[in-house]
DNA sequence: TTGTAAAGATTACAGATGTAAACGAAGGAA
DNA sequence: TTCCTTCGTTTACATCTGTAATCTTTACAA
């Protein structure tokens, strides 16, 4: 299975129409993301190609108009992209990209007592400081 | 002012360690990568000159080995990036997405204790649910 | 003054990406 | 049976990226 880092912007985006709908045609497909986008239906097709061949979509070429099935589960795409990102930043400020994130994101109250309890948790164990590595070695 | 999201990844690898120092030569900034990154000299420079292109690096070309400064603060890079990323995610999975960076986090006690109070303020207004438009419009 | 090392600039090149047109096959209308 | 419409496949192409070698210019040692 090829990582997720390897699937483009673009064929995210696409991935997000099968991962909402389960399963769908390539019109389908097209249909909703020109309701986001201004691409061409060629576009949106190549994407699809190229989804397929990252082994992130299967077609069933049982039925005619084909129906593409995601073949990796959107949760755990996120999984896999955001942690990614976050492996980029510097050990001190991901606590502040966190807030940050929160800040611009709208969570439902159940999820915001899940991350609150998760955090009582952690600060159990939490260090004073976490420390910046982003010079590689220790001694900072 | 080039937007972040056009900073490559190895790109990026790069400006942290400007990021970290304040400011360097070239000759700091590959000592360090080759710390993490088993980068030919040339690479770097590569990648140095194509920051200075792309308007995040600066050199001060008065002093002969140049010293190039950052020219995006760290943390706005983040931001744009973080929140860049979370704006390609279904709205509905956000939370789910900021507990498991926060399980794959260390984050020190400030931080985490910020993260509860700004939580707790955040709590009032919730919604119950939050709505997911990877669909593009309303009528999911 | 001149050679040389260091550092900056130019060139290279394959693969990924955004973006799409064109081509070909398959199924339904006539 | 034949043509047209769909839909899948191939081809296209400029730009970006990763990755680097080479060329050129400076500053310093001799």
């Amino acid at each position: 299975m090829t990582k997720v880092e390897t699937m483009s912007n673009a064929e995210w985006n696409v991935m997000r129409i099968f991962w909402t709908l389960g399963q769908a045609t390539s019109k389908e497909a097209i249909m909703y993301l020109q309701r986001k986008t201004d691409w061409k239906e060629a576009t949106i097709k190549t994407l699809i190609i190229r989804l397929q061949k990252k082994g992130f979509l299967k077609a069933d070429e049982a039925s005619r108009p084909y129906v593409y099935t995601p073949l990796i589960e959107e949760s755990d795409a996120i999984h896999e992209s955001v942690n990614n990102l976050f492996d980029s930043l510097c050990c001190m400020k991901k606590g502040q990209a966190i807030e940050d994130l929160i800040n611009n994101s709208e969570i439902s109250k159940s999820d915001i007592n899940d991350i609150i309890s998760l955090l009582n948790k952690k600060i159990i164990s939490a260090p004073e400081e976490v420390e910046c590595d982003c010079l590689g070695k220790e001694t900072a």
